[in-house]
DNA sequence: AGATAAGGTGTAATCTTTACACTAAGTAAT
DNA sequence: ATTACTTAGTGTAAAGATTACACCTTATCT
């Protein structure tokens, strides 16, 4: 009654593209590769699924160790097959990205020696990376420049307490393009969810702002899961 | 200098969740299974990865074995990879859909004998799917209802020539919820790229509809590549 | 006290979206 | 040929959203 299944050697892995939002640039977490092939080079962490995790955990896994960051919410975007793609064989690669608040987790650090570093990179000032990764890393972006114009994903990389113009400094980076003042305050408060706080910025040489934060609670009463942001 | 990769059996597959459009309602391709495990039961077509085909190619060919069809163009939108999602051993699988016009495509016939049959099923009415098919069913029919409201894919399901009443109607299939006549055709066809033709529907029991065609030159002209339809 | 640098604010014009109901044209039946 | 039936096809006003645009305020620094 059993059916086998073909069999060839074929593996697996995850790449991550992790993204944060630092000194006003968004960035993306780079490794430098312990290992052959491409030892030296810069790359996405990524590695080999292991036969009994799911590509999820493994996607957590993963990253825990090769950056030492732990607990992202991580989503898969695209999974890349190309015969040719890895010079060691058969590899495909599901790739997935998360966004995160860089402060506090500025010091990332492999647990394993397969990388010998890790490192925040402006996403802006990339070279060329190994395998397809400048790829897959250019699909990553592509996603969440189009998620952020129907979810509040721009919070996740901010810090918890923000300015306004800190988050639109992040609108345009990830968008690419100038927005106006004005209007991008006018339609921000108007959804709602944006909670004024009685704080105001320190630490800065001139007229500090009024910080806010984003109300995740507010944010799902008013929307099943919509918003629609284009500048 | 080289390492070599970990390798262990694991096997990708390819799932094609294919939609059509036909008697005003919306349909997906399914196969009858003519081989263990589920041998009889209805699943999406799906089968094994070639270890010398890129998964894109993959997606093509077992479409085109298992169901006659050629040529399509196929997208992917995710990878399900739970440890336990095949009761046979490790199998990750990259889903597929793609949008085609069910007129002249309507007898379709497996290739391989994998398959008894291939048939249009209507996408209301599907019963439970074996392994995670109804998941990655579900999936795929988010996904094409999120793209149709900023890319012009309703015309791959429709007839080359159709009356702007079966377009609203597959709109209504689509996104399930009931369009207003008049704000949909002045919509429609205030984006330009609707030809009107000389010509009127054939063959119906009153007053013949003006049949229309998509042009796709000019809508790649107008846009870039983004619409706006949210009804 | 003055210079500097960013924070913060309003309005009018234009465009888009929504809500809404009747006549026109063709076919079928008698 | 009249009538009944069914879908095609059409316009407008109100509300809402988007755009373009410039100056005063507040804090810090010297």
């Amino acid at each position: 009654m059993e059916t086998l299944l073909p069999k060839f050697d074929s593996v697996f892995s995850v790449d991550c593209v992790i993204f944060g939002f630092q000194a006003n640039e968004l960035k993306i977490l780079l490794i430098e590769r312990n290992q052959e092939p491409y030892k030296g080079r810069n790359a996405l962490p990524g590695y080999i699924v292991k036969d009994d995790e799911s590509i999820d955990d493994a996607a957590e896994r993963i990253l825990y160790e090769l950056t030492g960051l732990r607990g992202l919410h991580m989503e898969q975007f695209h999974t890349f097959g190309d015969v040719d793609r890895h010079p060691q064989g058969r590899v495909i690669t599901v790739a997935y990205y998360a966004l995160i608040r860089i402060d506090g987790h500025n010091e990332v650090k492999p647990v394993t020696n397969f990388a010998r570093s890790a490192f925040w990179h402006p996403v802006n000032k990339l070279d060329k990376l190994p395998y397809d990764h400048s790829k897959i890393f250019e699909t990553g972006f592509q996603k969440i420049r189009r998620r952020l114009s129907y979810q509040p994903i721009a919070f996740e990389l901010l810090p918890e307490k923000f300015t306004l113009t800190q988050l639109q400094t992040l609108y345009e980076a990830i968008l690419n393009k100038k927005l106006d003042k004005r209007n991008f305050r006018k339609k921000m408060l108007s959804y709602g969810f944006l909670k004024e706080l009685d704080e105001k910025q320190k630490g800065v040489s001139y007229r500090a702002a009024t910080l806010y934060r984003f109300d995740r609670r507010k944010y799902n009463k008013i929307f099943q899961n919509e918003l629609n942001i284009n500048g």
